[in-house]
RNA sequence: UGUCCAUUGGUGUAAUGGUAGCACAUCUGACUCUGGAUCAGCCAGUCUAGGUUCGAGUCCUGGAUGGACAACCA
């Protein structure tokens, strides 16, 4: 009895070519321009490409499309290949589109040989004018009838460095009318006297794109060019310039990119939102950067089931954020051990229990996992509890403590609220309680049941650690979508980041950032009991402890309210 | 008003001419020393008009809607 597999449209074409003998294993890429940090929607094309391979017992090289100097950095060659293994993957070769300079020039040649290729004079303006437009056909460049000595000749000596930047490009020889804008003479190479990253000064012309790309591909033998809906229309230039070259014919194909609601996805706004400050850098842990959610405490597990869970095909999608959310909570419910802070706390005396008297009490390390096993927490007269965890006056569907209510204190004993005390504002300044010392470890021997269990911290043992609680970067679910005369950055949330003081149990005191098997920092990941997941800033020191909020728990209160 | 792509519950994604399914969200209930987790259940869908066919979400034609393309960016 065989399963019943479903496959998505890029397994169903590799399977139909596995089967039909079109190639006998597949090799795909991952070809970022390194002009930014890589984003969540990279590893959406990550783990497709990586994923795929892995699936059908291929492999998947790592291609730097580094066509435009002006741009590009090694400061993000470095952090795209930290963040790749990361996540997980290792590529089998490294490659760069600049080390295929050589080899395109060669073809341009061959395709100017072939009356394919022509330089043209044309200022941008021209050529731009000249292209016509979506509905309207372009005009011939008076240019386009060079002879091919003359191009030849030409295209030397731009290479040669004897023409200024913009004043000749190299465009393919098409037609000006074509319906597939793409077809109108693209060009294939310009001038730009800029040093690049690899090949220093060596070049002074450049390949665009969709000469390089699917060239690039054919090189390595890419079996699957796997790219975003917006290539779909350079596909017929992508196989145009593999058959006129008659090369190892490399196939292209789409897929919808991932969008995510309150967030943005461009690599050119998140620049902006670094550059001007609006967020810390790239891996601010409101960023939707990889590095950005690994400092938010992301797991690069709960990250691939991610992309595993919201699938691939061809429709726009705009995926629910939480989704994300509801990976990391599935992974990190299962691994993170669990620790009792108090965010906003307010003081509790027990006036029953002994002035001078502590009892160290066991709590779970991590029901989820026995084998985590357990840990000692000191509980005295003198407490800290949540503000949100008391109210005076309570409706019935508030479960936890009020005047004349008991509940439980996790692993320590019931409580009930007896007074409060007060400043001059008006604002609670100490609960006072009474506990039941027959309730020691949170059971009662009489069988009587409690509504809620609250943590808590003990005052004199608690220490204390500044934890960042971090909320969504945007206030609206589309944030790209703006009226006349504003933009993205209006739609920021204000209340992104909130800054606070913690009371914490002290075995805390040893939470310590930690490096993974790649050796790139992974910080301590913690649960903190009703509250959410926690991990360590690379900022925390043991003298000041910094925690990030990676989620909160799902909190079915928060609904009620 | 050109070319190309897409359209299935609120959101994603399957069904490959033969019973429209799954996940997330929502809502109910059970259980619980985290209002967490877990378990069970409910609600809810083929853009539209024709055509082909015994039978259409699927194939064909027209329409509608959304998206991509007029960078010397990728």
């Amino acid at each position: 009895m065989e399963e019943k597999q479903n496959l998505n449209f890029l397994e169903e074409i590799i399977e139909e070519g596995l089967r039909e003998g079109t190639y006998k294993s597949i090799l795909t890429r991952f070809p970022p321009e390194p002009n930014g940090y890589l984003h969540i929607g990279h590893a959406k094309s990550i783990c497709l490409n990586f994923g795929l391979a892995k699936k059908y017992g291929g492999k998947t090289n790592l291609r730097f499309d580094d066509t435009n100097p002006v741009k590009e950095d090694t400061e993000y060659v470095d952090s795209i290949q930290q963040d790749i293994r990361w996540l997980g993957f290792e590529w089998a070769g490294v490659h760069y589109a600049s080390d295929y300079f050589e080899q395109l020039y060669e073809w341009a040649v061959m395709l100017i040989k072939k009356g394919l290729a022509y330089v043209d004079d044309q200022t941008q303006e021209e050529i731009r004018a000249g292209r016509g437009t979506v509905t309207e056909p372009g005009k011939n460049s008076p240019y386009r009838d060079r002879t091919v000595e003359e191009n030849l000749d030409l295209f030397e000596r731009m290479r040669n460095g004897e023409f200024e930047d913009g004043s000749k490009v190299l465009r393919a020889k098409i037609d000006m009318a074509h319906p597939n804008m793409q077809f109108r003479d693209p060009i294939m190479y310009r001038i730009l006297h800029a040093e690049h990253h690899r090949t220093g000064n060596k070049w002074c012309i450049y390949p665009m794109y969709d000469y390089a790309h699917g060239q690039s591909d054919s090189i390595e033998h890419i079996t699957h060019s796997i790219c975003t809906l917006e290539f779909d229309i350079h596909r017929p230039l992508y196989d145009w310039f593999i058959a006129q070259l008659s090369i190892w014919p490399s196939h292209q194909y789409e897929f919808a990119r991932l969008n995510i609601n309150y967030t943005v996805m461009s690599k050119r706004k998140l620049l902006q939102l670094v550059k001007e400050h609006y967020v810390s850098g790239w891996d601010d842990p409101r960023m939707p950067t990889i590095c950005g959610f690994r400092r938010r405490g992301y797991t690069a597990e709960s990250i691939r089931n991610f992309c595993e869970d919201i699938g691939v095909a061809k429709r726009d999608n705009i995926i629910d954020y939480v989704r994300l959310e509801n990976s990391l909570r599935d992974h990190l419910n299962q691994v993170a051990p669990r620790r009792m802070a108090v965010l906003d706390p307010v003081r509790v005396v027990i006036d029953n229990y002994p002035e001078e008297q502590e009892e160290w009490l066991d709590a779970v390390n991590n029901p989820e996992n026995p084998a985590d096993g357990t840990r000692k927490v000191p509980f005295s007269r003198e407490l800290y509890i949540e503000r949100e965890d008391f109210m005076e006056v309570a409706p019935k569907k508030y479960f936890r403590l009020s005047l004349g209510r008991e509940v439980r204190l996790r692993y320590a004993y019931f409580v009930t609220a007896q007074s409060v005390e007060k400043d001059a504002e008006g604002n609670i300044t100490c609960i006072r309680c009474t506990y039941d010392p027959a309730t020691r470890g949170g059971d009662a021997p009489d069988g009587r049941k409690v509504k809620g269990t609250l943590h808590w911290v003990s005052a004199k043992h608690a220490i204390d650690a500044e934890v960042r609680l971090f909320d969504r970067l945007f206030a609206v679910e589309s944030p790209d979508d703006v009226e006349e005369g504003k933009t993205f950055l209006d739609n920021l949330n204000p209340d992104s980041l909130r800054v606070v003081t913690a009371k914490c149990e002290p075995s805390l005191a040893e939470a310590r950032m930690g490096v993974d098997d790649k050796g790139i920092p992974e910080p301590a990941r913690y649960q903190f009991e009703r509250m959410g997941y926690f991990c360590t800033d690379p900022d925390s020191t043991p003298e000041h402890l910094v925690f990030n909020r990676s989620c909160t728990l799902k909190d079915s209160w928060a609904k009620i309210k």
